[in-house]
RNA sequence: GGAGAGGUGGCCGAGUGGUUGAAGGCGCCAGUCUUGAAAACUGGAGUACCCUUACGGGUACCGUGAGUUCGAAUCUCACCCUCUCCGCCA
């Protein structure tokens, strides 16, 4: 990867380039409309046409060596990860990320806590063995409650999300192209966390993908910023590298469902939607009455796309810990500029060129700044239910927010 | 899977290898007129990069990429996408 002095060095020869190469079309151009005279006039043009031929050539290797001086510096831009906000914390590990909420608290037991795992398998809600029969490692099947139970939970944060946040329900392709996971930045550099098909597409790994790629390669208006996005999908991801990790249970699998909040805001209000975004997904867990804190990721945790990360942490008393359920980010400009993302300031924005006379100039587009976050994990969700609603005897009881739709209250035999 | 048609500016739509960034229309913006509006008229209006303190100038872009040519929206090839018909299918 070249740094940032080779970086300059690159752009330097870039610029030298094109200004050779735009000069010598010009004169190609000049003598072009020359030519066409010429013959008009029914004048020989094989003098001019002799120089031009040498132009040609010339023009031809420049063009070659601009692309390559422009490959280079496009890729070793798409290797570069985001620069971290000043309100991150730096950090080694995730041991240096700064908690900066906690609410509600953990549930207190009378007897031994069970994980998911024994909860589910004992309730006959949860089966590894026949999804591994049928699928593999990594893969989980649902049955009976736990399949309505995940269904509720899907349709409890969309309709939380689509009625009392204000976001727009999307249903987007499950399979995404290349250039829309370049443009959210999980390729170049993450390709071997993707299921690719055999057509060259990937499965989605997140929502975010689809969801941020919807205005790819477009000017949008400033009037209709914020946009805000959410979907559900199902998630799919290799864990390529992450064997022996998470092995047990739903926490890590290679398929999980997801609804996942997106916006697109102007520059000046991108970190209060962050905020609000944050505050969107922590009131699905609020609604369902789980413990959990608030996180900001240090600087050795925070992934490759954004500038500032909030993870909510759910509690999981079968593991004796606070698991990420959520993962809120401010991607600032990032994905824009790999996507193409841009704005038109209304009014006063920055123009190209002065007014003309008695007419007002479009001002210039800008770059959007991209925010998502997972609003929320819902495979960890359902985990966290069963693990802090659970009961002396091995029953789990809906939360109320759920027990509607659900039609019941508890989870038995 | 088979057969065919097509991709041009915000939209519709013309386009002969040679002032075509691209006719015309619609829409849009500003102005004139009007008490106001409409109509009419006049003017403006794409994106990116490079040079310039600025004024301004240059280059590229007609689905994408390559080729032919002094010169390509226009010719050749490959790919992508859209549409129609047939077959198959939830």
């Amino acid at each position: 990867m070249p740094t940032d002095k080779q970086f300059e060095r690159l752009e330097q020869r870039r610029k030298t380039l094109q200004k050779e190469f735009d000069q010598l079309r010009a004169r190609q151009n000049e003598a072009s409309r020359e030519i066409a005279r010429l013959k008009k006039e029914g004048k020989s043009a094989d003098k001019l046409l002799g120089e031009m031929q040498k132009v040609a050539e010339r023009i031809k290797t420049l063009k070659a060596e601009q692309q390559e001086v422009e490959a280079e510096l496009n890729t070793s831009q798409l290797f570069r990860p985001n620069t971290p906000h000043a309100s991150v914390p730096k950090g080694k590990s995730s041991e240096d990320n700064r908690v900066e909420r906690v609410w509600g608290e953990k549930p207190k037991f009378v007897f031994q806590a069970k994980d998911h795992v024994a909860l589910g398998e004992a309730l006959g809600i949860l089966n590894f063995e026949r999804a591994a029969k049928i699928a593999g490692a990594r893969f989980a099947v649902l049955t009976g409650a736990g399949a309505s139970l995940e269904r509720a939970l899907i349709n409890f944060m969309l309709d939380l999300h689509t009625k009392e946040h204000g976001y727009t329900e999307v249903l987007p392709p499950f399979m995404v192209n290349a250039d829309a996971l370049t443009g959210t930045g999980q390729l170049p550099k993450f390709e071997g966390d993707l299921f690719k098909t055999t057509d060259g597409r990937y499965l989605v790994p997140t929502a975010e993908v689809p969801l941020t790629n919807l205005y790819r390669r477009e000017i949008l208006k400033e009037e209709d910023l914020p946009i805000s996005l959410t979907a559900y999908t199902p998630c799919f991801r290799s864990e390529a590298g992450s064997y022996g990790k998470d092995v047990k249970g739903l926490i890590r699998q290679h398929q999980f469902n997801k609804v996942e909040l997106v916006k697109f805001t102007t520059p000046e209000k991108s970190y209060e939607a962050l905020e609000k975004l944050t505050a969107d997904a922590e009131k699905v867990l609020q609604k369902l009455g789980l413990h959990y804190r608030v996180v900001t990721l240090c600087t050795a945790d925070i992934g490759f796309a954004a500038a500032k990360t909030y993870d909510l942490e759910v509690w999981l008393p079968g593991q004796n810990a606070y698991r990420e359920i959520s993962s809120c980010s401010n991607c600032e400009d990032f994905q824009a500029r790999r996507a193409g993302i841009r704005f038109r300031p209304k009014g006063g924005g920055p123009s190209t060129r002065p007014a003309g006379r008695g007419s007002l100039r479009a001002s210039k587009p800008q770059f959007v700044h991209t925010l998502n976050g997972s609003g929320l994990a819902v495979g960890r969700t359902l985990i966290a239910i069963l693990e802090q609603f659970q009961q002396k005897d091995g029953s789990v009881s809906v939360p109320k927010a759920l027990q509607s739709s659900l039609g019941i209250s508890k989870i038995t035999l």
